[in-house]
RNA sequence: GCGGUCGUAGCUCAGAUGGUAGAGCGCCAGGUUGUGGUCUUGGAUGUCGCGGGUUCGAGUCCCGUCGAUCGCCCCA
């Protein structure tokens, strides 16, 4: 016996059982949801060329500069295990040549890796569902891209207590104008900019928007808006996108504040966010970006896409109360071991006939009727010697505790009804 | 990378001012050798996260360390 108590690895978890179950339905929900909108899923790898990423994310987001999960592979060669699934996407994308059928709808959910502090719903491994449209421009499909994660999130039944807020970043023009006013307007105050947003001012001046200093917030209120930097291109496709979301019937609240954190995006940004989850506010984010396909080689590909943490939305599940129940099967219990060949062969007649079923591997009935309620069994079919030679069964109602004798031929229709 | 809080049984937790560890749940066994869930009787369980210090004596005080957790930064 090893003396060391072995653990999961910081900001890692193992799921099991009702956390298992929660997962899963994000998951199988989002699949199903994105392939009404005509989404194709696909797995990319869990590793790629440290490239993909630095090139991708932008060498001055944190992602890059402090939380990736970098390192040398035998060969010598840099790999990254991804911090998140677009730059892949669009990797495979320029990879497989499919530029040459634009445009395409990719669903995929898998987990990611960020070298952070775990707190509430922010993990070392996290696992992520994600949408992306490649090669449109048109606002939409950007439209149609939120549409499809709306209805995820409301066919998870999380839709009450989730808002859609959008915004709009611009085109590279309206946003290099607007980046100069916000660097001119807050430079003239940099000493009442908190520490962390003088920081922001040469790094990623577009971020102190969303400070939460309170010693921010007055000068983020006199900061100019994007509106009046859009070009006339950019204006025409942020109205455009509104107007579509309502069409789609997706309610959604205007911030001018959301930024987001890669560097890739341009004109739609938008975000799911809960006031449920304590500092982790975001459970769904995406947006426009026209530039990523073309920073992995390919031809200039306009995209638009989201990012949803499962544990985040699973997390929402569990405080709402919408754990999935575990599947209740029916338990097979032969008295003796003379009844085990006729036991099994009931066992896998349920099982064909599409039941699930179980049954033990030993005890005496006492003991295996107390694992068949243990395990939340909704029937016992009990075998005996007199049952074996008559071809009949004792089936026991688990929940009314009640119990009647039912030929085994009769068994499947009557489990069925 | 920085800050707050917390580490006692499988789980949730109690253990004022230092005097060699407790409850509930769960688990095991009996009451019921062809019947669970309810009821009832009994039982087992801990290097009190780890290391060091103070003390006659430390779960309790001090220092360190590791871990968990919440928050900052950032993000799903």
């Amino acid at each position: 016996m090893s003396q060391i108590k072995l653990q999961p690895p910081r900001g890692t978890r193992d799921l099991i059982g009702e956390e298992f179950r929660r997962h899963h339905r994000v998951i199988k929900t989002a699949r199903r949801i994105s392939a009404l909108y005509g989404f194709e899923e696909w797995a990319t790898p869990i590793f790629e060329d440290t490239r993909v990423f630095a090139r991708g994310l932008g060498e001055t987001s944190d992602v890059v500069s402090k939380e990736m999960y970098e390192f040398q592979d035998r060969g010598g060669e840099s790999v990254t295990l991804r911090p998140e699934n677009t730059a892949g996407v669009c990797r495979a994308l320029v990879s497989g040549g499919l530029t040459q059928s634009l445009p395409r709808k990719v669903f995929y959910a898998g987990p990611m890796f960020r070298y952070e502090r775990p707190q509430a719903g922010r993990y070392r491994q996290f696992h992520q569902i994600g949408a992306e449209v490649l090669g449109a421009a048109e606002p939409l499909a950007d439209a149609e891209v939120i549409a499809c994660g709306y209805h995820i999130i409301r066919e998870l039944g999380l839709d009450e207590g989730v808002i859609l807020e959008v915004n709009t970043l611009g085109d590279a023009e309206s946003r290099d104008a607007y980046r100069a006013a916000l660097i001119a307007h807050f430079t003239a105050h940099r000493d009442k900019l908190s520490e962390d947003s003088q920081r922001r001012l040469e790094k990623n001046p577009l971020r102190i928007i969303d400070s939460k200093e309170a010693q921010d917030r007055a000068l983020v209120a006199e900061a100019p808006t994007i509106e009046p930097f859009l070009t006339e291109k950019a204006r025409a496709h942020w109205d455009a996108l509104r107007r579509h979301l309502t069409t789609f019937a997706v309610p959604f609240r205007e911030n001018p504040r959301i930024v987001r954190g890669l560097d890739y995006y341009s004109h739609t940004a938008f975000e799911f966010v809960t006031d449920r989850l304590g500092a982790q506010g975001t459970v769904m984010g995406g947006g426009r970006y026209d530039g990523l396909v073309e920073e992995m080689g390919g031809p200039p590909t306009p995209s638009v896409g989201w990012a949803a943490g499962v544990e985040r939305l699973a997390m929402l599940m569990e405080k709402a109360g919408l754990t999935p129940a575990a599947p209740r099967l029916v338990t097979v219990i032969p008295v003796s071991d003379a009844e085990e060949g006729v036991a099994l062969n009931l066992l896998q007649s349920l099982r064909a006939a599409g039941l699930g079923a179980e049954m033990g591997y030993r005890g005496n009935l006492k003991r295996r009727m107390e694992r068949a309620n243990k395990q939340g069994a909704r029937a016992a079919i009990i075998i005996g010697e007199t049952e074996a030679a008559a071809g009949v069964a004792q089936l026991r109602d688990l929940d009314a505790g009640t119990q009647e004798q039912v030929p085994f031929t009769a068994l499947v229709e009557r489990l069925k009804k």
